[in-house]
DNA sequence: AGCACGCCGACT
DNA sequence: GTCGGCGTGCTC
């Protein structure tokens, strides 16, 4: 037996279901299935919870009289409410993908279901449309105006309207409508509320690829359709990785699935989404958290019905319920959006290559800068290696050299070292843009009063408040706490004394425009006022020209191409190492590549200046050489003799308390549990592995096991065997956690 | 996750 | 005398 949405499954009257409900609940609930109604696996209905009522998926069916262990008597369950059936019941595949996930990061099977139902609206169709067409009957109207003339036209080939955009279209009044319908010369009919959506045309645009190109594509979309497989596509910036993995989508489509391209922070590019409609002739399908309600509804259903073909999304859109997928693709697959840190911690790059080995289909990776986990993965055959070593523009790579600090430093005061300042000039008398990139928003990170030595710090965390000049407001951006900038030290009361202590963006504008007064400077951080759209709007200024020299946080290392730009400085290369997060060095590596990256992408002729107090550390001579394989195999070997992943596994215990010192004394307790677990190893209970996190009160404890231990397992019960946590005490595990990895 | 219940401190 | 803070426990 198969039903519209080409499920076989029994359609035997089942009396008891097991709901998955969308709360943190390990397992699933009992419920009556009332007479008359029929459900299956995968059915979504909605249920009494205590006082209120949820959505959730049925996900199993008991035999009638049959009862696992710890259910309720039949008499006490409570019925099923509703049964959506406008939606399909989530396949089996996706059921397994949410106890996969859930098993892995160790969550509540109902949660990750959440992330599934993520619009309770696209259960419901959308009622359709009121509208109005041509009458049947062909009645004409009895006194013709210019006016109705011109609705007649509009109508003509017989397609409906609503009032307004028939009024609209037409160039008249509503009552112009209004009057045609009351003599009868317009008819009442009901419109799709959705509007048939066009299909992504996979030949509308074939790229003119490079033989590198051409090479990694033929790959790609061989493999497509030929079951599970995982490529990395390994290419320098400006490659045209996008254009190679755009030909697998472009199979998928005539191989009559659906694809998935998830790239990292969707909100701010929508020149991708251009590219996308270049190349296929219609917008991609978006998805992402700033999607409002309704058209976020559509999608879902346009997903689950087949209507949708290609979804761009944000890690989320992994969850989809996909009806016929055949491809994921994990654009910037090193990057550290795709990590989900709270409620459910997973990685979407990890959690597609798992949907792809369930459903049978190739999952393919790209980055400039893979992670090292993917290198380590490609290395030992796990994933097919595609290498694109050259731009396709042919423009060649950017020339990299490092300034060191210690020989050609600036003056006091100073941040910008003779030999960046000559090249800046150069550039821009050359015509070209000049990008500084520092990591670091806001004017100076610390305050110092020359009186009486008084730090400015924030009265939650234990940090440093940062100046934000521009904003004339000292901020903490660990907890977003707020004060206005100062102009008398609070401890000793002297008016001239505060300064401000190294740089930040705003800073490095400032010095810029000193020494350049001729020049446009702008601006480019996460604090600028204005949302997204400013942000768009500065990003199309700079591309247009409209700005000689840019200063930047990191947000300018992603997406958009500059075409004028010719220079990046990294003002401080060696901030990002020196933290004791031991992804410090590959995280650095990547951001600093893929930023200089930016420089001549278009034209060639590329400069980038890397100002550093430590030009031998193997990140700067990995950036300087253009070569970054001695690095990565320190990396990798450095992994491997420390037992982290991808060799080993890692897991962090949160312990959230209300006051510091008993979170710190609960983790100790904790910690010295550890040795009874054989093949795990916890880092502590010294003051190093307790690594203090976001906001008070939380703390990690790190736990490693090697690759072959059940992690899961292992936590589990680790956890069962730990002290019951009082006092507020409140505990979390996070496996691979963000912090860290 | 959400929601109710319950127990303590500061106010109309 | 109540309002409301969060700590605790429960949901088929």
């Amino acid at each position: 037996m198969s039903d519209l949405f080409g499920n076989t499954g029994e359609v035997r009257p089942a009396t008891v279901a097991r709901v998955l409900l969308p709360v943190a609940i390990g397992m699933a609930y009992s419920y009556r299935v009332p007479p008359g109604v029929s459900v299956r696996p995968g059915s979504i209905v909605r249920v009494p919870l205590g006082p209120r009522e949820v959505v959730g998926a049925v996900w199993s069916l008991e035999p009638e009289g049959g009862s696992a262990a710890g259910n309720l008597a039949p008499s006490r369950l409570k019925n099923i409410l509703h049964v959506y059936d406008d939606a399909p019941p989530l396949d089996e595949d996706l059921r397994t993908l949410v106890d996969w996930v859930a098993n892995w990061t160790l969550a509540a099977p109902g949660m990750v279901l959440r992330m599934v139902l993520r619009s309770e609206e696209a259960l419901e169709s959308e009622p359709p449309l009121a509208g109005v067409r041509l009458s049947s009957s062909g009645t004409r109207p009895e006194r013709m105006t210019p006016a109705r003339q011109r609705v007649l036209e509009v109508l003509q080939d017989g397609t409906g309207f609503t009032r307004s955009g028939l009024a609209h279209a037409a160039g008249v009044s509503s009552s112009v409508v209004e009057g045609l319908l009351a003599h009868g010369v317009l008819e009442s009919v009901e419109l799709p509320a959705v509007p048939p959506l066009p299909r992504p045309d996979p030949d509308w645009s074939p790229p003119q690829l490079t033989p590198a190109q051409a090479r990694a594509s033929k790959e790609l979309v061989a493999a497509v359709g030929q079951g599970f497989r995982t490529f990395l596509i390994d290419g320098v910036t400006g490659s045209g990785k996008t254009e190679v993995y755009f030909e697998a989508v472009a199979e998928a489509l005539r191989q009559g699935r659906q694809a998935l391209v998830l790239i990292p922070e969707i909100a701010l590019t929508s020149a991708f989404l251009q590219r996308f409609e270049r190349r296929f002739a219609v917008l991609p399908a978006e998805w992402h958290s700033e999607i409002a309600t309704r058209q976020r509804a559509r999608v879902w259903r346009g997903v689950a019905s087949g209507d949708v073909r290609v979804v761009v999304g944000a890690r989320s859109a992994l969850f989809l319920p996909f009806r016929e997928l055949g491809l994921v693709v994990v654009d910037e697959e090193h990057d550290g959006a795709y990590k989900q840190d709270d409620r459910v911690p997973y990685n979407a790059r990890d959690m597609a290559v798992v949907r792809g080995h369930i459903s049978r289909f190739p999952v393919v990776l790209a980055s400039a800068t893979p992670s090292v986990e993917s290198r380590v993965n490609a290395d030992q055959g796990r994933y097919v290696r595609l290498e694109l070593p050259e731009r396709a523009t042919g423009a060649p790579m950017p020339e990299i050299s490092i300034i060191d600090m210690r020989q050609d430093g600036p003056e006091r005061g100073q941040w910008l070292a003779p030999t960046l300042r000559h090249a800046i000039g150069e550039t821009l008398s050359g015509g070209g843009q000049a990008l500084l990139f520092l990591n670091r928003r806001g004017y100076a990170p610390l305050t110092l009063c020359r009186s009486c030595g008084h730090r400015f710090q924030c009265p939650n965390c234990s940090t440093w408040l940062v100046e934000h000049r521009f904003r004339g407001r000292l901020s903490c951006h660990h907890c977003g706490h707020e004060e206005p900038s100062p102009d008398h030290c609070p401890a000793c009361g002297d008016t001239q004394s505060l300064v401000a202590c190294g740089p930040g963006v705003e800073r490095i504008a400032e010095e810029a425009a000193d020494l350049f007064p001729q020049s446009r400077v702008l601006v480019l951080s996460s604090d600028l006022q204005g949302g997204p759209d400013r942000l768009r709007r500065e990003m199309r200024i700079i591309e247009e020209g409209g700005a000689d020299i840019v200063v930047g946080t990191q947000l300018v290392a992603k997406g958009h191409n500059f075409p004028l730009m010719r220079l990046v400085g990294v003002v401080d290369a060696d901030l990002g190492l020196a933290n004791g997060d031991p992804r410090a060095a590959e995280r650095t590596f990547q951001l600093l590549a893929q930023v200089t990256g930016r420089a001549g992408r278009i034209g060639g002729g590329g400069r980038g200046l890397l100002q550093t107090y430590a030009p031998e550390h193997p990140v700067i001579r990995a950036l300087a050489s253009g070569d970054s394989t001695a690095f990565y195999e320190a990396e990798i070997a450095a992994r491997k003799a420390a037992g982290l992943p991808p060799f080993g596994r890692l897991a962090a215990l949160i312990v959230s308390a209300p006051d510091r010192a008993r979170a710190q004394d609960y983790a100790r307790q904790v910690a010295r549990l550890s040795p009874a677990s054989p093949g795990l190893t916890v880092l502590g209970p010294a003051e190093a592995a307790l690594a203090l996190v976001r906001g008070r009160y939380r703390f990690r404890l790190l736990a490693m096991a090697p690759r072959n231990v059940d992690l899961q397992a292992l936590m589990r019960s680790w956890i069962a065997r730990l002290p019951k946590p009082t006092g507020g005490v409140r505990l979390q595990v996070d496996i691979d956690p963000q912090s860290f990895f």
